[in-house]
DNA sequence: AGCCTAAGCTTAGGTATCCTAACTTTCTTC
DNA sequence: GAAGAAAGTTAGGATACCTAAGCTTAGGCT
């Protein structure tokens, strides 16, 4: 006979809880660190913004979006000095988003708040176990992006 | 010299697009299996909910939800059929949430769409990689979770 | 017994974060 | 150079939460 493995909670659970848990804590430390406006929805301009700046409908693809929502957040975060809105030199209809250097310094305040969570992740279960679980889970959420894509082209 | 190992998403961004794409599939297979009205933050109660009932105040506090939110989630899982209110019999104040044979029927549906995410997610990254991930994460959990109660103990 | 405070729940009203539809401006293609 | 597509914005709406305030019942205290 096989040893029955202990129930588990489910993955769409554990991803749920903790990145509550993660976004809660992040926003502590930027509060803390003096990013008092920062909310959980500008994330999806500052994880993918590139260093040359970033057009709105590229920042709207890739964090999954409308071009409205994001646009309002845009508006957002340039009420707050983080990004500006510059013309785009190849492109008369299009702008570039891109962060200017109170931007640039959130962006560094942010950062060192994730390695802070990171490293004390990786202190509660292990450096090693959280750095395996970490890659594991970058590995399946290509996977799944990939398996997502060609589901798309079919339609 | 050591190698430098390569530049990972960093764990917060892994863990919010995996739910999100957790969710996007979960829904999908709940409509097909014919529960149009399924939305997420039902999981809110359902996730919680026990099989004797439970009352409003016990889920709303497991969901980190006020009252009234999960009341109105109540309302809506009640219209559609999934859940009643009985009175409690051991406090004339308190009602017990309590899923009806449909909401059982749903719940059904929805462990076995949730097994069939975790088979295909088991399928692409392995079996016994996805499993070491998965318990990494829920001790992550209960590491974070013990530690934030005690944070709260002193306040 | 009669109060008073607290607990369980609901109602009312507000806010944040998305969405769709429709519009303007600019680019591309024929 | 006219038609259609693409980039972005504006306007209006839906959803999922919140806080504040109310009602009802419980339970301790005098």
């Amino acid at each position: 006979m096989s040893t029955i493995p202990p129930p588990r909670t489910h993955i769409g659970q554990l991803l749920t809880q903790l990145t509550r848990l993660f976004q809660t804590e992040l926003f502590e430390k930027l509060v803390a660190a003096g990013l008092q406006d920062a909310r959980v929805p500008h994330t999806h301009v500052t994880a993918y913004i590139k260093a040359e700046g970033s057009r709105l409908t590229e920042l709207a693809a890739q964090a999954r979006m409308t071009p409205p929502a994001m646009s309002e957040l845009v508006d957002d975060l340039q009420r707050l000095g983080i990004v500006e809105r510059r013309p785009d030199p190849s492109d008369g209809r299009a702008k570039l988003i891109c962060l200017t250097d109170a931007g640039w310094q959130a962006m560094r305040i942010a950062r060192s708040a994730i390695a802070e969570i990171e490293a004390e992740y990786a202190r509660l279960v292990g450096t090693e176990r959280f750095e395996q679980a970490a890659q594991t889970l970058e590995l399946l959420l290509h996977e799944v992006d990939a398996r997502e894509d060609r589901a798309r082209s079919f339609r």
